[in-house]
DNA sequence: TGACAATAGATGCCTAGGCAATTACTGTTA
DNA sequence: TAACAGTAATTGCCTAGGCATCTATTGTCA
């Protein structure tokens, strides 16, 4: 059975430093873009974690619990109380599909087209203050080493999983 | 009064796809590593979240739920009950200070000295098996884009925060 | 058709963080 | 020294995610 295999790089080792790390500083990055948009969005009564969905379906890009976990990168079970808050706020209302009476399909009241109506902006806004100084090849650059780093991940998950079943 | 002013970058509009920002592959990232690090702590009883503050204390970097919690980036209330939790394992035990009797010093039980023995040589583990193909320059040259976008989030702050209280 | 596996959503139980009080203590200053 | 501001830790109330389990529904296949 033929499978990729990570040559793993070699610039860490137990003696490093943990704030000096890219987790580390990834983290501190991901706290500071996170804060910045909770400040702005908590004044259209939304949250960094709601966004996302709200966003989705008023693109028409997904309407169902599971697609909007599958995007947001979280379990079906998170979802639905996510759901259930922004659906509490008056946000938006689960609809029963005929279809596959399994499904719920979820749309925006006039309220949610509302609070998601400028969280573009504030999300372009947050972004380019961060990428302050950046010329257009180093954002290419950046984005390319993610890139890298979440494939990396994908085939190292994958490499764990077939070792953990395999015992 | 003089200010730091940034003159943000122009890479986002209000039209972007959100998964293609450097927010959303950087969380993408994150959750890569937070989920390999978790996978591979649960062995050892602990999550990613826990790591951190017994690392500081058997390195003697910090004795305090204050310290603790400005290392780990988050108040002093959820770290309290994050050493609640660790406590009840038996990993660690509180000590009220003598010389100033608000203070806490948290101290490691020996069930903690080897809970986190091999947790830095697992921390490396994972960000190399990230790091794969990457050369010395371009990991340099990561590190070095994430410190630059970490120093633009605090003086973005510092500007909204400027703002919020000027009006 | 009737049994069975698979899927969608929801729920319970856990860890976890943000924010606003509250309590206990310390240092300063009138 | 008595009042007061500041600090350390804790607690309550909220949002939020991970994992296991449950229910309802659908599709498949003997």
């Amino acid at each position: 059975m033929t499978q990729h295999t990570l040559k793993s790089a070699n610039f860490y080792a137990a003696d490093y430093r943990a704030e000096d790390s890219v987790g580390f500083l990834m983290k501190a990055v991901m706290l500071s873009i996170t804060a910045s948009v909770n400040r702005r969005l908590s004044e259209h009564g939304l949250t960094y974690a709601q966004w996302g969905p709200l966003l989705m379906i008023q693109q028409g890009r997904a309407y169902t619990v599971a697609e909007l976990a599958r995007w947001s990168n979280t379990d079906a079970g998170a979802m639905t109380r996510l759901l259930d808050r922004l659906e509490a706020k008056g946000l938006l209302k689960r609809v029963r599909s005929t279809e596959d009476r399994r499904v719920v399909k979820v749309e925006l009241t006039t309220a949610g087209t509302h609070a998601i109506r400028d969280v573009p902006a504030i999300l372009a806004d947050v972004l380019n203050a961060h990428l302050s100084g950046f010329s257009r090849a180093e954002w290419e650059t950046m984005k390319s080493y993610l890139s890298r780093m979440l494939a990396n991940g994908e085939i190292l998950r994958a490499q764990t999983d077939a070792t953990d079943s395999a015992q």
